[in-house]
DNA sequence: ACACATCGGCTAACCATGATAGCTTTTGGC
DNA sequence: GCCAAAAGCTATCATGGTTAGCCGATGTGT
């Protein structure tokens, strides 16, 4: 059912998913769907679990097997691709509260960033920097997504080279950055548990 | 009126701004506001045109006198307080229908790019790339500011951090771009029109 | 076979919010 | 003081989320 309501949200718009509009896509009556979910709000964050899991499964099956430059463009294509095809799925993840650190929202929202935490491997960041790092990366493919499924960027230039571009851009920078000194004593961050940004 | 609306968004957010909200604001009964605007989407893109402009101008009185990486710098975070100083107004600049030209809010948000538009003036970029980089600072200061101000950056990293740190990969990575060969015949972009992106 | 708990659906009703119609009051220029 | 425009009001309606309380189907333990 939750599924459902994320289908509906991707044809119509997140904003326009209404518990009437999914109930009669359901060919059910509204209060029906309340011994499914708690209401409006738990159906979103439903929604925007399934989307954060689904994302991260996408984005971490497109980088498998690549590293450096050829994962991060794979990564930030595959989150591109994702919120096209899926807007509404995506927009339901959009400003969450996730002041609840073991809500499976929040969860989710924390796992959601693994992949890119594995694309970064691929470049040499100071420890202390991750962080830094993963909220750059997040902050740039989300808001280029955003913007672009949005229907922000007007004017004829093909977005599909502009995304290129950016790609690039981030890609240089991070190798631009002055190098940290050989290797760090202590063990190099393992992947057992996705850091939150 | 619209900038009482705006205020009201940026205190409750912009999603829980109503009509009834802001008549009640006013000290107004609800139907008077429809002698001002419209109705409610009218009232939305009126603060989104105001809200533009306001960051317009703030951010091009930032990079006043400066240049390079210290525009950027300027610019990026004067973006960055506006969104956090005022969450409302700038949540309704996003997912703007902008199909119609020569609409007012279409204008505001071509205009919006100005500032950027001029600090990458003070970078090297090929008259070719000029659409992907404005669109690469707008999709990641957009990006960045968002998710901080709606709460999205757990831990304990400080966002400020994180934000300068952001900054300086993009300035890196503008400048480690393979440079254009020499000056190009035709004169320099002027400022008289902000390219929409 | 039967009692019954559970599940999933229903109708009816309520409340909040956006919107409109039509009337009244305020206000400012003459 | 007159009058038209501006700005307010009450009354009313439609939509959408939510709850309460009921009903039929299903499946299980005795």
């Amino acid at each position: 059912m939750v599924a459902a309501g994320a289908d509906l949200a991707d044809e119509i718009g997140f904003a326009a998913l209404t518990m009437g509009g999914l109930a009669e896509r359901l060919g059910v009556r509204t209060p029906s769907l309340y011994k499914h979910v708690a209401g409006q709000e738990d159906l979103n964050r439903r929604i925007a679990a399934l989307a954060l899991d689904e994302a991260r499964h996408t984005i971490g099956a497109a980088i498998q097997g690549r590293a450096g430059r050829d994962a991060l463009r794979a990564a930030a294509r595959a989150l591109r691709d994702f919120v096209l095809t899926h807007p509404g799925r995506y927009a339901a993840t959009i400003g969450l509260d996730l002041s609840s650190p073991d809500d499976p929202v929040a969860l989710a929202a924390a796992r959601s960033l693994e992949p890119f935490s594995a694309v970064l491997r691929g470049y040499d960041i100071a420890p202390g920097d991750a962080t830094h790092a993963l909220r750059a990366l997040r902050s740039i493919f989300h808001g280029f997504a955003t913007i672009e499924a949005g229907g922000g960027f007007q004017w004829g230039t093909s977005t599909d080279e502009s995304f290129d571009w950016l790609v690039d851009l981030v890609d240089l920078g991070l190798r631009a950055r002055p190098t940290q000194q050989s290797e760090p004593p202590s063990p190099a961050p393992t992947a057992h548990r996705g850091a939150p940004s």
